[in-house]
DNA sequence: CAGACGCGTTTGCATTTGCAAGCACCGTGA
DNA sequence: TCACGGTGCTTGCAAATGCAAACGCGTCTG
């Protein structure tokens, strides 16, 4: 009887997903356990999908696997596997010095012009699906601005910074 | 009342980013924890560190708060060392679909965030060290957009809603 | 004043993770 | 035949996650 885990599909597909990069590795089970420093029988459970690892288990295996983390983490479900948009786009949510506010406006202000340009929106991620929120995402250049309490006045959030020289 | 101090390059505090994050979206624990689907009491520990949330939880509070597993990840120290980001400049500056307007606008917009966040030049990611865009315009954001003309008709058919509903 | 509703927090407990120890199996060699 | 080293798998058990219930606090309403 071939158990098609149907137990647990979820964290079947990265158990698999694990023991294949495993194999193309060509390292045994404990040989990967070490070097991602987990224990061999929980690394085990996890590629027989009998365990739901953590995101730190699963980041240190894809450490021990010399493989994305990201990659894992789209197995595992955790992350959605959204299509490479822009560039412009990608950049600015990778980017970590921003606040999600200021990507959200960021974006905005950016979709906005192409839409000015008549450019073609690549595929629309989540944001179109505004779920029951309290607050609506305010639409338009100047009103994103004004959500983030920047645009009225020359330092409204910004600091009135003396550029030097 | 955000920390001013330091929020982006902390690492390892996960609880006060989401914190944040919440605060900026302007809801309750309580709310948040029901959009995510998690406990309210559970959700306050995470916040306040004394809980290290799965991965699971982690992707349903970024679901609750709209914002990208990516950048909870990222906090979290999970994906740290992937090949994070093209930069943003580089990527606006790349970007064919914008005036060069337009460009100047976002590439200001831009800096004026990461002034907001303390965020010096962006030295983040090694590989890009392409900071050739020196100063930007003294003048507040809001001159910017004026200069375009796009205070606030880019997109039609979306209506200013009034917030404070 | 009592009662209701909101907030964030604390407490006790079921469930789970993740590991140390041990199991069964296979190939090699004396 | 045993002993040795290798593979992966199963078994208890400490520690942690994650939640339901309840608490204290402030505010609004009668």
């Amino acid at each position: 009887m071939q158990t098609k885990a149907m137990e647990l599909p979820k964290v079947g597909s990265i158990g698999e997903y694990i023991r294949d990069q495993r194999k193309q590795a060509k390292i045994s089970l404990r040989q990967l356990a070490t070097q991602a420093g987990v224990s061999n029988p929980y690394l085990s459970q996890i590629e027989r999908g009998l365990r739901k690892p953590s995101a730190e288990i699963l980041n240190q295996i894809a450490k021990g696997l010399r493989i994305s983390s990201q990659a894992l983490y789209v197995q595992a479900g955790l992350i959605e596997d959204r299509e490479p948009d822009s560039d412009v786009l990608a950049a600015m949510r990778a980017d970590r010095t921003l606040t999600e506010r200021q990507r959200q406006v960021l974006i905005d202000i950016y979709e906005s012009f192409r839409k000015e340009n008549h450019v073609e929106a690549p595929a629309e991620t989540e944001r179109t699906s505004q779920n029951a929120w309290s607050e609506p995402e305010p639409q338009g250049v100047d009103a994103v601005l004004a959500e983030e309490g920047l645009t009225s006045s020359p330092n409204g959030g910004i600091k009135p910074e003396p550029k030097e020289g």
